[in-house]
RNA sequence: CGCGGGUUGGAGCAGUCUGGUAGCUCGUCGGGCUCAUAACCCGAAGGUCGUUGGUUCAAAUCCAGCACCCGCAA
């Protein structure tokens, strides 16, 4: 039996906790999570995803602020003498006394191929570059942000038309297995981690409020890449008459004109010229409004023209 | 008690301030034009205006409560 502490705060990271929970020769002693936080309208105070299926199943749940400078958690974590730590999308930088609390090692699951995206936002920076492939890694943690040894890693390819909340699903799928193999393969010494090197490391930034509007002067392919990248949350957007216009899904069409301006619409959508070809909007998210087709959208505007 | 927008035929909206016959762009159905059409022309059907109560001769519109949806911020 393999004991492990988990240490993960988003949704991403629910199937792993619950195929490791469900696993028969891994023991989950514990889990470690952000503190709940005032999220969404009205600010009620939100737990997440991974302490709320903790919760359900009994296990203990700590919720440092920083663990780094509380030593009264790391002792009490400490207490179960756990094999592994387990980290997927925690949210906070661990230290070395922490990362010297498990008999084995520290394993992070990162969502891109290492080292390439080392970071915050590795799925949507992926996609936002039009990547035709990005992948999982299980790496050992060290001091430094993404910057330990390979365990095991796990290609996906990218789509065409593939949102980041598809890539969030598939990898959510995917990563529970590539977990469990890694931990099964330190223990059993079959599995040697390899160094990242230098080649091809890179960072994915977190997104600013500003590369979320979009730029109509950049080519129809980049501004799909933007949509589909961020879709859902925080997805791409632009201004019209002073209200914020989220663009939930586009294609790229062919035609010219200048940068930004209306083409036409019809049952499809609304046309506009980028700096390179013509995005086509499928579907749009008006402020204050639920997601409709560009159509419908088009449809209700005063003055038919953009 | 974080700030704000919204709920009107099948869709998206206007009308609400200044109470008095339900409007616009589409869709649907029927007819016409056409070699043909997703294009154009003519016509029709379809709405207890989110819900409950109040004010009034009269409420989509004014007042109060409730429900649901959404944007910002975190």
């Amino acid at each position: 039996m393999i004991k492990v502490i988990f240490f993960g705060t988003p949704a991403i990271a629910l199937k792993s906790l619950e195929y490791l929970y469900n696993s028969d020769n891994i023991e989950v002693c514990a889990v470690v999570t952000q503190p709940d936080k005032p999220a969404g309208r009205g600010h009620k105070l939100t737990m997440s995803p991974i302490k709320q299926f903790a919760l359900e199943h009994n296990l203990p749940v700590f919720q440092p602020k920083s663990i780094r400078k509380e030593p009264e958690i790391q002792e009490a974590i400490k207490a179960f003498s756990p094999d592994f730590f387990v980290t997927f999308a925690f949210g906070q930088i661990l230290s070395q006394e922490v990362l010297d609390i498990p008999k084995y090692e520290t394993i992070n699951l990162h969502a891109s191929l290492l080292p390439k995206y080392r970071g915050a936002n590795p799925i949507q920076r992926a996609i936002i570059n039009g990547d035709k492939q990005t992948g999982i890694c299980t790496m050992i943690t060290e001091l430094g942000l993404d910057c330990g040894d390979v365990c095991l890693k796990e290609i996906i390819d990218i789509p065409e038309d593939m949102t980041c909340v598809d890539l969030f699903n598939v990898i959510s799928e995917k990563s529970p297995e590539l977990i469990e193999k890694t931990l099964t393969g330190l223990v059993n010494n079959t599995l040697v981690p390899t160094p990242q090197g230098e080649e091809g490391v890179c960072m994915a930034n977190k997104l600013t409020k500003e590369e979320t509007q979009i730029d109509w002067t950049k080519s129809a392919a980049e501004i799909h890449n933007l949509v589909r990248g961020i879709y859902k949350f925080p997805s791409a957007y632009f201004v019209y008459e002073g209200k914020i216009i989220k663009v939930m899904e586009t294609r790229v069409a062919e035609g010219t004109g200048k940068a930004g301006e209306f083409i036409s619409a019809d049952k499809n959508g609304i046309k506009i010229a980028c700096g390179k070809d013509c995005i086509l909007l499928v579907k749009v998210k008006p402020e204050g409004k639920g997601e409709m087709f560009a159509r419908d959208w088009y449809n209700g505007l005063k003055n038919h023209i953009k």
